[in-house]
DNA sequence: ATTGTCATACCGACTGGTATGTACGGAAAT
DNA sequence: ATTTCCGTACATACCAGTCGGTATGACAAT
């Protein structure tokens, strides 16, 4: 296995998939590099052999969530040309992402919070995450406007910020209240939102 | 000054400053005693001596903070009685403490983000601060409709807590993005989405 | 008025545990 | 043979929390 760069191996992606799910339920300050390590069945010398700090993890895994996700919505959205119908299959897919499986959170969310402040670098991979979505949601929201209500009276730039402010206020409410119903009813919320906005 | 029973003093109004002011900007686990006792100037003894441990501090300060935010809704409600200006005057105090002044986040959910797994004493105060807002404000949204909008088409219970969403995550998106006008615009959405509900 | 007692208030060195990151060595593969 | 890979032991720093100590004022007894 040697000679190779050092990226795609087994104990890595083992490591970040744990890194990942402990980071994801505690955040970034508690979650401690022998723990993930454990999770992993790893030791510290593979981890420090792979990411040159708990930070570099940090980054990766904020990189791999963020285009993990952009991948999702772009599967949701293939084949659809309409720019409104396209907004809407990206919500119909969060709420599918709800509404199944296990929500651990969004991981660019939760590190944001703690960790905007203390580790610029982490900032401006969430703020790409953050970004990511708002630019390409931002591209549909105004076409639609364009073909569907050209006329109405609102500003589509900003709602793609608000559409991913909602979605990830839903998911720390979440945390605490545990209630699933409340992020779907969120989610429908915006849709209707949409639906008044665009005649339909 | 003995014989008092140990709550309100100056010097633990100065550690209840200081853990606000750092538990918000670099969330629960990041804070350290140590840090908090030296931004209000006092010495590790004082700290135990008011608090018995760091997680107490937190439970006091999440309770602080949502009672500070209550009163303060509260105080730009004052005298209204009309529940749906009563929630457009809420909207307009979040505004208004987004427009001036500092913003360093919502305590209850910058900590909810981070210890809701791992701190259920800490994340029941979360809960119920959120909850707080959630039911005051429910009580007028319900209000609103049958006095408004009693035909609308929409379910008015779960609104509050879309309200709080969007709010919470606007804040969130701040600390990546820094952008002001990003929050007043998702404000300027909620209301012009209740105003699309309640037909004005 | 003075003294003694006691609880509150505060200090700061210390402890035990744990955090990240390093040093180094051996296994395995080319 | 050399490089990647991964394990163990360790270095260093820092964390929450403890503990004895001092100071101060309230109260009671003298």
């Amino acid at each position: 296995m040697p000679r190779t760069k050092a990226t795609e191996s087994p104990t890595r992606d083992k490591l970040l998939e744990a890194g990942d799910e402990i980071m994801r339920a505690k955040g970034y300050v508690a979650a401690t590099v022998d723990e993930i390590c454990a999770a992993a069945g790893v030791t510290k010398g593979s981890f420090f052999h792979y990411f040159k700090s708990k930070e570099d993890l940090g980054k990766v895994l904020i990189e791999r969530f963020a285009a993990n996700q952009a991948a999702g919505f772009q599967q949701a959205q293939a084949g659809v040309d309409d720019p409104l119908e396209r907004v809407y299959r990206a919500l119909d897919f969060a709420d599918e992402a709800f509404r199944t499986g296990e929500i651990r959170g969004c991981l660019v969310g939760t590190l944001a919070q703690e960790i905007w402040l203390t580790h610029p670098d982490l900032r401006d991979a969430c703020r790409f995450g953050f970004s990511r979505f708002i630019e390409s949601m931002k591209h549909d929201l105004v076409e639609a406007k364009r073909l569907h209500a050209p006329a109405a009276d609102f500003d589509p730039e900003g709602l793609s910020a608000y559409l991913l402010a909602t979605i990830q206020g839903s998911m720390l409410l979440y945390k605490t209240h545990g209630d699933r119903e409340m992020m779907l009813a969120n989610v429908g919320y915006l849709k209707s939102h949409l639906r008044s906005l665009y005649g339909r």
